[in-house]
RNA sequence: GCCCAGAUGGUGGAAUUGGUAGACACGAGGGACUUAAAAUCCCUUGGCCAGUGAUGGCCGUACGGGUUCGAUUCCCGUUCCGGGCACCA
C-alpha cells in the first residue's frame, strides 16, 4: 500500500475527536507533567509556519512523556483582548467579538490539521466572562492587598488598617508610593475618603497619579515594555510623557523576589539577564544634603558612595519638586525658560539627540562629608523617576556628569590614584582612593577613604553614613509599578464604581462585571475611553446590578469605571485556569493546582521576557501568597522558540521598462529589485508563467534568462504579507502531510534558534516517512513477520532509542530526526521487517509523526491508539562493541591502531598494548613511553 | 557604554565528558530505469597537492596565542554578527 497521508491523517484526527484520546483528567495514581505552549493572540492572517514550531516541539514533548507513563496535561487556548480587533471594530464597525471567534475558528482549523495533543476540553478564552472573571476577582484582591516587607508577603488591608488605628506610621515597614506620616489618633480623625486616600498609598492594586506613557494616536496609555525607542510596540506612534490617573499594579513591591526567584528556575541565562536587567538593582546609599542658608536638605541616591569628596555640584531633575523650593528668585527666569525647554522635548528627543543642556538654580548643598557648598543645577540627563530625582555629581568618576562638567565648566576632581580624567572620566570601579579627603585641606569630619580600594570606600562609607544619621544604605529598582489601565473596549472591565471619586469594588458575588455594548468603539466626543459610550454602565448598589447611566443619582446609583485592562491582565493567570477551567467558584480549586502544581515546560519566544513573563510571575506570587496558586514560580523551565523568518525572493526589473534580469546579469543593468510571491518560485526559478498571472502588470512582462531560467535573488526577512514570503502550513499539509510538515519544522535546526524557512528542504522529510512505511509495507502487502531479530538489527534499534530518548530530554529534535533516516537505512538494507524490531520503532516515532504510527500501529494488530503504548526501554547490552580500538600518539600526532577484545579489562590492554608491535610504517621503531587509557575504552599511548 | 549568547562546506546544521570534524538533509554534478516526464535507486561532493589506480600527503571549525599525547570542545586576547539594558547616578 502506498504512503497515503492525506487519508490516514484525516481519519486519526477524528479518531482522536471520536474517542476522546488527549483528554486528561486529574489522577492520583500517575505522576503528572504539565505542558504549556504561550496561547495565541488570533490574529486575522491566520497561522504562518513560524507559529506552530514551538507547539510541534512542546507537542513532541508531551506525547514523549505520556508514553513513559507521565499523566500529561498539555492545554490550549486564545488570548483573545487585543488591539488588532478593535482596531478592525473602530474601522468597520464589526463588534470586536465577532472578529475574534471568527479568527477564533480559523486558528482551530489551522491547528487541527497538524495533529496535536491538547486537550481542547480545557480550551480558555480571555475573552469570555467564564474566563475573565477571575482576572477581575485578582484584581479586587490585589485592591484589597498591600505589600508587608517585613514578612515579605500580600496580607489584607484589613491587617494595615489595625495597625493604622493601633500606631499610625509608626514601625511600619511595607511597600508605598510615597512615605507618609501620621499617628493612631490623626488616622482616627481622617474622614472616610481621606482613609481611602491614604489606604491608596499601599494597595498592590492602586489608583495613582503618575507620569504614563501616553501613545495620542493610539489613545490609550502604555506600559514600559510596550514601548520601544520612544514609540508605541505596536503601531510605531509617538509616546510621550504625561501625568494621569491610572490603575497600577505594584509590581515594584515583588522586584526582590522577581529576582531571586531567577535562580530557582531553569531558565535560559540570556532570559533571566534580560529580566535581570529589567528588574534593574542597584544597591547604594541615599545621602542627605543640607541646603546652604536655608533650613531645607534633600536627599539624593548613589551606588558611589566613595566619591563624596569628588562632588562638585549637584543635579535636580526638571520635573522634581525640589526645583520649585530651591530655585532663587534672581534664577527664576532661567529656570521657568529651561523647563519650557524640557517640556516641549518628547522622549523620543531625549533619545535621539543627547545634548547636555541644565540651568542653574541658584540654591548651593552643603556637602556632609567636605563642608563644601556644591551649585545645585537643573537638567533633563536627571530622571525624576528613579531614585530621588536629585544626585550628586561626582564629575571625574561618572561621564555624564564630566560632560556636564566640561560644558558648563565646573571643576572635575580625580579620586583615584594615578587616573587621568584630562579627557574623559574614570568609570571603573577599581583603584585605589586618593583625595578623600585632599591633602592640605583641613579635614571637615574625622573620616577618610585614602588608600582603600574603592569597594573598601564603598563600604566603609556606607557604614559612617548610617552610624552618623547622613541617611541610609538603600536597595534600588529600575522596575516600574505596571500601569494597568487601558483607554480602549475590547479588554476585561475593571469591577469598580466611583463613589465620592474614590473607587469602589463590586461585589465578589456580582462577578463577573460583563462588558457593556456600545454603538461606538472610539473615544467619546469629551475624550473619555470607549465605555463612556456605553448606555448602561453604572451600578446601584441597592440591586447590585448594572443599569442605566441615565439614573445615575449619586445615593444609590454610581457610575462604573470605563477604562478597560492591558494585554497582560488576561495572560497573567491562565496557566492556573487550565488546571480547572471550568470551574465556577474559584480561578481554581485546591485539588486541582496541588495535583497540577505548575508548568513544567513552558514554550514561547523571548519577545515577552519583560512583558507577560514578568507580568505572569508578580501576578503568580502573588495568588502564592493568597495561599491559591502552591508554587511561586508559575514556569519551571521555559524553552524560547526561536522565530522563523521568511525568505524573500526578489526580481530585478530593469528601470523604466517591464523587462526582468536574472540574478546573475542584473549587474549589467540599472534594475530596481523587488518582492516576488515565494509561492510561484522553487528552489530560486521563477515559474515565468504563474508570474505573468501574478499581477496584470506583468502580463507583458519579458525576460532575461541565464541558461534558459530565471533565477531570482533572495534575502532573510521578517515572514510578512508585504514581503509575499508568507507560507501557510495548510499549504503544505495538503501537499506533504501533517507529519511531514512536523518533521520538517524540526528538522530545519535547534528549536530555539531563528532561522529562515525554506520549503525547498522538505521533499527529504517527506521521503523519509515513504522509507518508514515501505519497512512495513511491500507493495500492498502488510509484511511484518514475527522473526527472532539479530544482534545488528537489535543495535539500530537500541541506538535509536538511546539517542531519540536523550535528544528529546533535551529538546534537541533537530538531531534525532537524522537518527531515525539512519536507522531506516540501515534496516532496510538488512531487509528487516521483523515485529521485535519494527514494533518500538512506532512508538519511537509517534511524538514526531503521530498519524502514521498510528496507523502503522494499527496494522500491526494493535486495537488501542499508540498513545496508549510505553516508550521502549534502551538497553545497553546491545551496543557493546566485541573490539575497542586502540589510539596511539607520537610527535604530537594521534593515530589510530589495533583493535583489542571488548571484554578485555583496562590492565589487559594496556599491558598488550605496551609489548604490541607496532605495525603501520610510521610506527616502526618507535618506543612507547606512556599509555593512556581515555573513554570509550580507547588506549592511547605516548610512543617515540 | 554595561551584560548575555553566538561564529563549523554552496545551504540548514551534526560531532557524548577533550578522542577519526563535516552526521543527516537540501542544493549541485554524474549515472541507472523510462518513449518521455514524474517517482525511485546508485555514485561523487571542505580546499589544495601527488599518483593510471588502490591510495597517500598538506591545510582546514572567525582570527592570534596557551594548556594537552590529542582542542570545534577548556583558558587568555582580538574581530564580526545577534539579543537585552541604557543619561538608572
Amino acid at each position: 500500500m502506498e504512503y497515503n497521508f492525506r487519508d490516514i491523517e484525516k481519519k486519526w484526527q477524528q479518531r482522536w475527536v471520536a474517542m476522546q484520546t488527549y483528554k486528561v483528567t486529574e489522577d492520583e495514581t500517575r505522576k503528572k507533567f504539565y505542558v504549556l505552549n504561550m496561547f495565541p493572540y488570533p490574529s486575522g492572517a491566520g497561522l504562518h509556519v513560524g507559529h506552530p514550531l514551538g507547539y510541534i516541539a512542546s507537542d513532541i514533548y508531551a506525547r514523549y512523556k505520556r508514553l513513559q507513563g507521565f499523566n500529561v496535561l498539555n492545554p490550549m487556548g486564545y488570548d483573545a483582548y487585543g488591539l488588532p480587533a478593535e482596531q478592525y471594530a473602530i474601522q468597520t464597525g464589526q463588534h470586536p467579538e465577532k472578529t475574534t471567534f471568527a479568527n477564533i475558528d480559523r486558528y482551530r482549523e489551522q491547528l487541527d490539521k497538524i495533529g496535536f495533543s491538547f486537550d481542547w476540553s480545557r480550551e480558555v478564552r480571555t475573552c469570555e466572562p467564564g474566563y475573565y472573571h477571575w482576572t477581575q476577582w485578582a484584581f479586587q484582591k490585589m485592591f484589597g492587598s498591600f505589600y508587608c516587607n517585613k514578612c515579605q508577603s500580600a496580607q489584607p488591608i484589613e491587617e494595615l488598617i489595625k495597625h493604622f488605628e493601633k500606631e499610625g506610621t509608626a514601625n511600619l515597614n511595607v511597600a508605598q508610593s510615597e512615605e507618609l506620616s501620621f499617628t493612631a489618633d490623626e488616622w482616627k480623625a481622617m474622614s472616610d475618603v481621606v482613609k481611602q486616600q491614604v489606604l491608596m498609598n499601599y494597595r498592590i492594586a492602586y489608583l495613582g497619579e503618575t507620569m504614563v506613557n501616553w501613545c495620542p494616536q493610539l489613545g490609550t496609555v502604555l506600559a514600559n515594555d510596550e514601548v520601544v525607542d520612544g514609540v508605541s510596540e505596536r503601531g510605531g506612534f509617538p509616546v510621550v510623557q504625561k501625568k494621569m490617573k491610572q490603575w497600577c499594579l505594584r509590581v515594584s513591591a515583588y522586584a526582590q523576589r522577581l529576582l531571586d526567584g531567577l535562580d530557582t528556575i531553569d531558565w535560559t541565562e540570556s532570559l533571566k539577564e534580560t529580566q535581570r536587567n529589567w528588574i534593574g538593582r542597584s544597591e547604594g546609599a541615599e545621602i542627605v544634603f543640607k541646603v546652604k542658608d536655608s533650613d531645607k536638605s534633600f536627599t539624593i541616591f548613589t551606588t558611589r558612595a566613595d566619591t563624596m569628596f569628588g562632588v562638585t555640584f549637584m543635579v535636580l531633575a526638571p520635573e522634581s519638586e525640589l526645583v520649585k523650593e530651591l530655585t532663587t528668585p534672581e534664577q527664576q527666569a532661567a529656570v521657568d525658560e529651561y523647563l519650557a525647554y524640557v517640556k516641549k522635548r518628547t522622549e523620543r528627543d531625549r533619545i535621539s539627540d543627547r545634548k547636555v543642556t541644565g540651568v542653574f538654580s541658584g540654591s548651593y548643598a552643603i556637602n556632609p562629608f567636605t563642608g563644601e557648598a556644591n551649585p545645585i543645577w537643573i537638567s533633563e540627563y536627571v530622571l525624576a523617576g528613579y531614585g530621588t530625582g536629585a544626585i550628586m555629581a561626582v564629575p571625574a568618576h561618572d561621564s555624564r556628569d564630566y560632560a556636564f562638567a566640561k560644558h558648563f565648566n565646573l571643576p572635575i576632581v580625580p579620586l583615584v590614584e594615578g587616573c587621568d580624567v584630562s579627557e574623559e572620566s574614570f568609570d571603573a570601579k577599581e583603584g585605589i582612593v586618593c583625595n578623600s579627603p585632599r591633602e592640605g585641606v583641613k579635614p571637615y569630619i574625622d573620616f577618610s577613604l585614602n588608600g582603600l580600594t574603592i569597594k573598601e570606600a564603598i563600604a566603609a562609607t556606607k557604614k559612617y553614613v548610617r552610624e552618623n544619621n547622613l541617611g541610609r544604605v538603600k536597595v534600588n529598582f529600575r522596575l516600574r509599578d505596571a500601569i494597568f489601565s487601558r483607554q480602549r473596549y475590547w479588554g476585561e472591565p475593571f469591577p469598580v464604581y466611583y463613589k465620592d471619586g474614590m473607587p469602589q469594588m463590586i461585589p465578589e458575588a456580582c462577578m463577573p462585571l460583563e462588558l457593556p455594548e456600545v454603538d461606538k468603539f472610539l473615544p467619546t466626543e469629551t475624550g473619555e475611553p470607549p465605555l463612556g459610550n456605553a448606555k448602561k454602565w453604572a451600578w446601584d448598589t441597592k440591586t447590585n446590578s448594572v443599569v442605566d447611566c441615565g439614573t445615575i443619582d449619586h445615593k444609590t446609583v454610581f457610575p462604573l469605571e470605563l477604562n478597560t485592562m492591558p494585554g497582560f491582565a488576561g495572560s497573567s493567570a491562565y496557566y492556573l485556569r487550565y488546571m480547572d477551567p471550568h470551574n465556577d467558584k474559584a480561578l481554581v480549586s485546591e485539588k486541582a493546582d496541588q495535583y497540577w502544581q505548575a508548568v513544567d515546560l513552558y514554550v514561547g519566544g523571548s519577545e515577552h521576557a519583560t512583558g507577560h513573563l514578568i507580568y505572569s510571575r508578580f501576578w503568580n506570587k502573588f495568588l502564592f501568597d493568597l495561599g491559591i496558586s502552591c508554587k511561586e514560580e508559575p514556569f519551571q523551565k521555559l524553552v524560547n522558540q526561536g522565530m522563523i523568518q521568511g525568505r524573500s525572493n526578489f526580481v530585478y526589473r530593469i528601470k523604466d521598462t517591464n523587462t526582468f534580469v536574472s540574478l546573475g546579469l542584473k549587474d549589467q543593468y540599472d534594475v530596481t529589485p523587488l518582492h516576488v510571491d515565494v509561492n510561484i518560485v522553487s528552489g530560486d526559478i521563477l515559474d515565468i508563467e504563474a508570474f505573468k498571472a501574478w499581477r496584470p502588470e506583468y502580463a507583458t512582462a519579458e525576460f532575461i534568462l541565464e541558461d534558459g531560467k530565471y533565477v531570482c535573488g533572495w534575502a532573510v526577512e521578517k515572514m510578512s504579507k508585504s514581503m509575499f514570503n508568507v507560507v501557510n502550513p495548510d499549504m503544505i499539509v495538503e501537499r506533504f502531510g501533517a507529519d511531514t510538515l512536523r518533521l520538517y519544522e524540526m528538522f530545519l535546526g535547534p528549536v530555539e534558534q531563528a532561522k529562515p524557512w525554506d520549503t525547498n528542504g522538505i521533499d527529504g522529510s517527506h521521503r523519509f516517512l515513504k522509507k518508514f512505511w515501505n519497512m512495513y509495507w511491500d507493495k500492498d502487502a502488510f509484511a511484518v513477520t514475527d522473526e527472532a531479530p539479530t544482534a545488528a538489527e537489535l543495535k539500530s534499534l537500541h541506538k535509536l532509542i538511546k539517542k531519540v530518548s536523550e535528544d528529546i530530554e533535551v529538546f534537541s529534535y533537530n538531531t534525532s530526526i537524522p537518527a531515525f533516516m539512519i536507522a531506516t537505512n540501515e534496516l532496510t538494507q538488512l531487509k528487516c521487517r521483523k515485529r521485535a524490531i519494527l514494533e518500538p520503532m512506532v512508538i519511537l516515532i509517534a511524538p514526531f509523526a503521530p498519524h502514521i504510527a498510528e496507523e502503522l500501529w494499527e496494522a500491526l494488530g494493535h486495537t488501542t491508539t499508540v498513545c496508549d503504548a510505553q516508550w521502549p526501554a534502551f538497553e545497553e547490552k546491545y551496543l557493546v562493541e566485541d573490539t575497542v580500538k586502540m589510539m596511539v600518539a607520537f610527535n604530537g600526532k594521534t593515530r589510530f591502531g589495533i583493535d583489542f577484545p571488548a571484554d578485555a579489562d583496562n590492565a589487559t590492554i594496556e599491558a598488550a598494548a605496551r609489548g604490541h608491535e607496532l605495525t603501520p610504517k610510521y610506527l616502526e621503531g618507535k618506543q612507547i613511553l606512556k599509555v593512556i587509557i581515555v573513554p570509550k575504552r580507547m588506549i592511547n599511548i605516548v610512543a617515540k
